[in-house]
DNA sequence: ACCTGAACACCGTTCAAGT
DNA sequence: ACCTGAACACCGTTCAAGT
C-alpha cells in the first residue's frame, strides 16, 4: 500500500515501546502528517486496530514517541558560569529537536509535561536562581527560551531550505519600494534571516544579553 | 449536519472575500482543524465543490484566511524613541493574534509571505534600522521578535487557561523533588509561567533589553 | 486473551454530469 | 458558464466477530 515497509516486518509487535520508536521513525522522515495509525500498522506488518491494544488513542501515541525521542538526549550541564551554561543547555536541546523534527511538530498538536520533557526546565531554573534570579523571573526566562527555541524550528522552512530563500527572496523583490523601503533595501538580508544556525545563534546571544541586564539590575539593587 | 449554519444562508456565494471571510470566522471560533471545505461549504450553504470556483485548493483558501485576518490591522508606528515603537508594533501584532486566533494555528501550517503580513517586519526594520542597528543585525532580530510573537501564542494552552494550569501544576508537583529540586521549589511560579500577558510582557521586555544591550556596544564601537 | 475486518463518520480533490 | 453529486483515496475510532 505505502510501499515496502523499512523494518520490524515481523507479523507481531511486541512492545509498547517498539511502536512508539516506529512511530518517532516514521514521523521524523516523512512528517507528522504522515503518522497515521493505518500507516504505522501497515509498517509494521499488522492490523489497525492492533495498535490500540498498546495506547488508548493516537494521542496516547504522541505521547510515546515524545518520550522515545526524549530517550536518547544528551545530559545537561548546570555547573560552572550561568552564560556558557544555559547556552550549553539551548544547544542540547536545539541538537535534539534536529534530530527528531517531529518532536517540535507533535508539540504544536499537543502539550508536553512528562518528566524528561521537563529536564530542560529543571536544568534551566537551576542555572538561572543559581545565578541569583528569583524563582518568578527565572520561571518566565525559562518559557522564553522554550518559546525561542521551538517557535525558531516550528516556523523553520520545512523542506528544501534553497527553495524556500527564493521564494522569499521573490517575494521580497516583487514589494512596492515605496511601501516597503526598509525592505526593499534588505532583500539579501531578510531573505538570509529566514534559515541557518547563524540566525538562531544570534537571537539566542541577544536573549543571553537580555538576561545579563536582568541580572545586572538585582545584582545593583542589592 | 453540523448543526444550524450561523449566517450568509443564501443558497449562493457572491465573492472570493467573502468566503475567506467566512472561513476565518470558522476557524476562529471551532479551531483550525474545523475548518473542512465541506464543512465550510455547508455554513455557506452551497456544495463542496462550488468552493474550489473561488479557490483553487485548501491551501489557497489559507492563503486568503490570513488575508482576511491582516486586513483590519492597526497602524504600525515608526516615529520616535526606538524601545517604544518596537514595543508598539509588537503589542499591535500581538492584538491581532489574540483577535485572530486562527492567524497563528494558519502560519504553523504554510508559510505566509504576503505583501500585508510583510507590514511588520517593514515596520521593525526600519525602527532598527534607524536606531543605528546594521541590517542583517536588524533582519535577525526581525526573526527573533517573530519568532518570540508566534511562538508564544503557538505554545499558550489553546482552550480553558485555568484547566491547563491546574494539568501544568499537578504534573509539577508529581515530580521526584530528588531529580527535579528546582522544580518542585518552583512550582507556583513554574505554572503560572505557563499563560498569561504578564509573562508575555517578561519575554518581550526580556528582548528589548538585549536589542539595547546591541545598540550600546555599536554605538560604542563607533 | 489477543487480534482484527467491517463499519461509521469524517477528510481533500478529481471527474463527469447536470442546469 | 456555473455549479455540484458521486467517487476515490485517505483519516481515527467503535464494535462485533474471529482465533
Amino acid at each position: 500500500m505505502y510501499g515496502v515497509p523499512t523494518e520490524t516486518q515481523r507479523g507481531t509487535v511486541t512492545t509498547r515501546e517498539e511502536v512508539a520508536r516506529a512511530a518517532l521513525e516514521l514521523a521524523d522522515r516523512d512528517g507528522i502528517d504522515a503518522l497515521s495509525m493505518r500507516r504505522l500498522a501497515d509498517t509494521l506488518g499488522v492490523g489497525t486496530m492492533t495498535l490500540y491494544g498498546y495506547f488508548r488513542s493516537k494521542s496516547e501515541l504522541l505521547g510515546g514517541v515524545v518520550d522515545a525521542a526524549v530517550d536518547d538526549r544528551e545530559d545537561l550541564p548546570t555547573q560552572g558560569p550561568w552564560r556558557g551554561c544555559l547556552r550549553d543547555v539551548v544547544l542540547t536541546a536545539r541538537r535534539s529537536m534536529l534530530r527528531h523534527p517531529s518532536l517540535v511538530e507533535t508539540r504544536m498538536r499537543q502539550p508536553v509535561l512528562r518528566p524528561e520533557a521537563l529536564r530542560f526546565a529543571e536544568a534551566t531554573m537551576t542555572i538561572l536562581t543559581g545565578a541569583g534570579m528569583d524563582r518568578e523571573a527565572a520561571a518566565r526566562t525559562f518559557r522564553l527560551l522554550f518559546t525561542f527555541l521551538f517557535g525558531y524550528a516550528a516556523l523553520s522552512p520545512a523542506g528544501d531550505v534553497e527553495q524556500a530563500g527564493r521564494s522569499a527572496r521573490a517575494a521580497l523583490s516583487a514589494l512596492p519600494p515605496d511601501d516597503y523601503p526598509a525592505l526593499a533595501s534588505a532583500v539579501d538580508e531578510a531573505a538570509g534571516a529566514m534559515g541557518g544556525e547563524e540566525t538562531f545563534a544570534f537571537g539566542l546571544e541577544l536573549i543571553l544579553d537580555g538576561v545579563a541586564a536582568r541580572l545586572d539590575h538585582s545584582t545593583a539593587q542589592r
